[in-house]
DNA sequence: TTGCCTCGAGATCA
DNA sequence: CTCGAGGCAA
């Protein structure tokens, strides 16, 4: 196989030939694609000059087919000019570029992904369910920009797909690279998989921007979803639950072979990065990213004022059904872009953004019976046991029902057929009960008095919403589940050592508690289920390497309540010893930032008990062992005696945070400029503080610097 | 919470 | 071939 060519057709998806896109230079017009009869070759070209100009003609009508909707030549006529660019390329391999239209999938499966940062974070929205939330957004919106609420404000507006967020990375109008949402800030590397969607350009088109991040949303149409999964039920492969999935599935995928076979697409809805471009309004760049070649959802609209949103709601809830994609809302953005910077961020989401969501699918079931699962903690937590429902995409056969309070305030019963809805469209959720369809024969709910699992007493404070085994670590179910706790992945990050196997050397007796694990022998694991010589020997390896571990995990590995990885983190560096930790009293543990009277209390009463301290001294005796952490003392903390002032609103901290973060750090965090003010911090949208800072020469840094002291801390 | 992919390795059958 | 574990996304 030559070079570069990459086996057979590429693009015969579903028999039909489907266009890629991008353009180098002018494109012909239609005129002149049509006088040319299509088929190229008029007068007499020399190879290279045919493999440019078939290039740029197939690039057209990929255009003209993903981005303009107005296809002007029928997909046989287009699969004439792919195949004729493929002999061409196949007879002069030396032609091919890497923007070629041929050479989508050019790549070899790759090991794993690497991880891409996002230069500007890809934050969520904020959600509204119903009218009033969305008036709610509408008027803080009006109070921000200190607007008459009469004044209607411009709307961007577009459906929200139910897909999966991307950001592509365009330099020199070529694409570079394209990575996942991650968590915000950085994401994965499936840029050798956006590269097979056919409607995303590999190159831009028109005066495109030197740099370029477009961020937008990767789906599976319903027409595409069900040949997919026609296709996959011929051949006998499993089909997909849902489009969503099937789409999230596809693109990651190490090859891109198969990535390339699922009618996967995308629609742009913003710009994360543009350089040498400038808009007035969010209406404004969309309108660019499509001259550039990308494709947008042709039924994004602009509206003034929150009754026409209504409206636009309205329409795109009559007109769902019969798109053939899925949405689970609508977006709608302040258009003006001046007016977003104003408005600026709150920690995860712009306060200049809103998702109107259509109501939650709902779906009737029955409870075919409630059992009381029992936690680290000993909490109970009733779970319902549903007769499965497919309902918001997947199927559901479990729902919490979080305490007896729930559960008396909705008046569920065993047998009762119920209302179940995905909140959120993830978590199942009992919505209400169906009273006229209640059987004659119900069972009520009742809080077993003894731990269903290890029969201690159940005590439930009046008052407090949960109830718990009093069993303490003497009930298996607590055990089981602060072992693995303690094996997970942010804590001691025992690889192998999975659910399954906690359950099982519990159950064998060969484990009772956390430092039981560092006893285990690789005779002792083999025999269990799925557990061979080769296993237990891995797991014995996992275990010997999770020995050198750091204060802050081993901490939150203990499983004291409420005191989660942020915590552990800032006792750690609080104490930077484990005994000293332990030897902390309640005045120390209080004065350590974000520790309040409830958490101390938990800290204090866990070191209490001589059972922790054993488990502890065990665990270290046999070898878990981490380095100290320095703690500074306060006049040698980075900023000490530095008067610090806030201004702004920060992408990765909310006030609250930055100024929690400063102080320490050792700073003073004042509200006024003054000649004292050693620093001015200034996020975005910095107002008259920055100025005056500027007035009087003090120091002004930004969010980035902020971020690096906290890092160093 | 569910669904998807990937990997390693155990289980099963020829 | 099947399962458990791990990782990711919504």
């Amino acid at each position: 196989m030559q070079p570069g060519v990459v086996g057979p057709c590429l693009y015969s998806i579903n028999g039909m030939l489907c266009p890629p896109i991008f353009s180098v230079g002018a494109a012909p017009s239609v005129a002149a694609l049509l006088e040319s009869g299509l088929t190229t070759m008029t007068a007499k070209q020399t190879p290279p000059q045919e493999a440019t100009k078939l290039r740029a003609e197939i690039n057209d009508h990929n255009y003209r087919y993903y981005v303009l909707d107005a296809p002007v030549i029928s997909d046989a006529q287009f699969d004439k000019l792919f195949r004729k660019l493929q002999e061409l390329e196949a007879q002069h391999p030396e032609l091919i570029t890497p923007d070629s239209p041929t050479q989508r999938i050019g790549a070899k499966p790759l090991a794993g992904f690497e991880e891409i940062k996002h230069t500007v974070p890809m934050l969520s929205l904020a959600n509204a369910f119903d009218e009033d939330e969305l008036a709610d957004f509408d008027r803080r919106v009006h109070d921000r920009l200190k607007r008459d609420i009469e004044a209607p404000i411009t709307y961007s507006c577009e459906p929200k797909l139910d897909g999966l967020a991307v950001s592509l990375r365009y330099e020199a109008g070529k694409l570079v690279s394209a990575a996942t949402r991650g968590d915000g800030y950085a994401g994965e590397d499936i840029t050798q998989n956006i590269r097979t969607i056919k409607s995303i350009p590999l190159h831009l088109r028109d005066k495109f921007p030197p740099v370029l991040e477009v961020r937008g949303e990767v789906f599976i149409s319903k027409k595409g979803f069900a040949e997919l999964n026609a296709r996959a039920e011929k051949t006998g492969e499993k089909v997909f639950v849902n489009p969503r999935n099937a789409a999230a599935g596809s693109l990651r995928q190490l090859d891109p072979q198969i990535t390339a076979s699922r009618p996967l697409t995308m629609f742009c809805y913003g710009v994360g990065v543009v350089e040498g471009a400038e808009f007035k309004s969010h209406s404004e760049s969309l309108q660019a990213l499509k001259r550039w070649g990308l494709r947008v959802n042709t039924a994004a609209a602009v509206v003034k004022g929150l009754k026409q949103c209504a409206t636009y709601y309205q329409k795109m809830a009559s007109q769902r059904a019969g798109l053939d994609y899925d949405i689970d809302g609508v977006v709608f953005k302040v258009d003006d872009l001046a007016l977003q910077k104003t408005l600026g961020t709150v920690s995860r989401a712009p306060r200049w953004a809103v998702a109107y969501k259509f109501p939650a699918e709902e779906e009737n079931t029955q409870i075919e019976a409630v059992d009381f699962q029992v936690g680290r903690t000993g909490a109970l937590t009733p779970v319902a046991r549903l007769k499965p429902v497919f309902v918001g995409g997947a199927t559901v056969s479990n729902a919490t029902l979080h305490n007896m309070d729930e559960i008396a305030r909705k008046d569920v019963r065993v047998g009762d057929t119920v209302v179940v809805r995905r909140a959120g469209d993830v978590i199942p959720m009992v919505v209400s009960v169906i009273k006229e369809k209640r059987p004659k024969q119900t069972q009520e709910i009742t809080l077993p008095s003894e731990c269903p699992i290890c029969g201690s007493e159940v005590m439930h404070v009046p008052g407090e919403a949960v109830a718990r085994c009093m069993g303490g670590l003497t009930c298996s179910a607590q055990r089981k589940e602060s072992i693995k706790h303690f094996a997970a992945r942010r804590a001691m990050d025992i690889e192998g050592l999975g659910d399954k196997l906690v359950e099982q050397l519990v159950d064998h007796d060969l484990i009772h508690d956390a430092a039981d694990l560092y006893t285990l022998k690789a005779d002792q694991l083999a025999g269990l289920e799925r557990m061979a010589e080769k296993s237990a020997d891995n797991v014995i390896a996992a275990l010997e390497k999770s020995k050198t571990t750091t204060l802050p995990r081993f901490i939150y590995a203990l499983g004291i309540r409420e005191v989660g990885e942020t915590i552990a983190r800032t006792l750690a560096h609080a104490f930077g010893r484990l005994d000293k930790l332990m030897a902390a009293d309640e005045e120390a543990l209080l004065a350590v930032n974000d520790v309040g009277p409830i958490v101390a209390e938990y800290v204090l009463h866990f070191f209490q008990q001589a059972s922790n301290r054993k488990v502890i001294e065990r665990l270290q005796h046999a070898g878990v062992h981490w380095p100290a952490i320095e703690v500074k003392a306060a006049e040698d903390l980075p900023l000490a005696g530095k008067t610090v002032v806030l201004t702004g609103t920060f992408t990765h901290f909310s006030r609250e945070d930055a100024k929690a973060h400063l102080l320490a750090l050792g700073a003073k965090v004042s509200g006024s400029v003054s000649k004292k003010t050693d620093f001015v911090i200034a996020g975005e949208s910095a107002g008259s503080k920055l100025t005056k800072a500027q007035n009087l020469g003090v120091t002004v840094v930004d969010e980035a610097t902020l971020q690096k002291w906290v890092a160093a801390l």
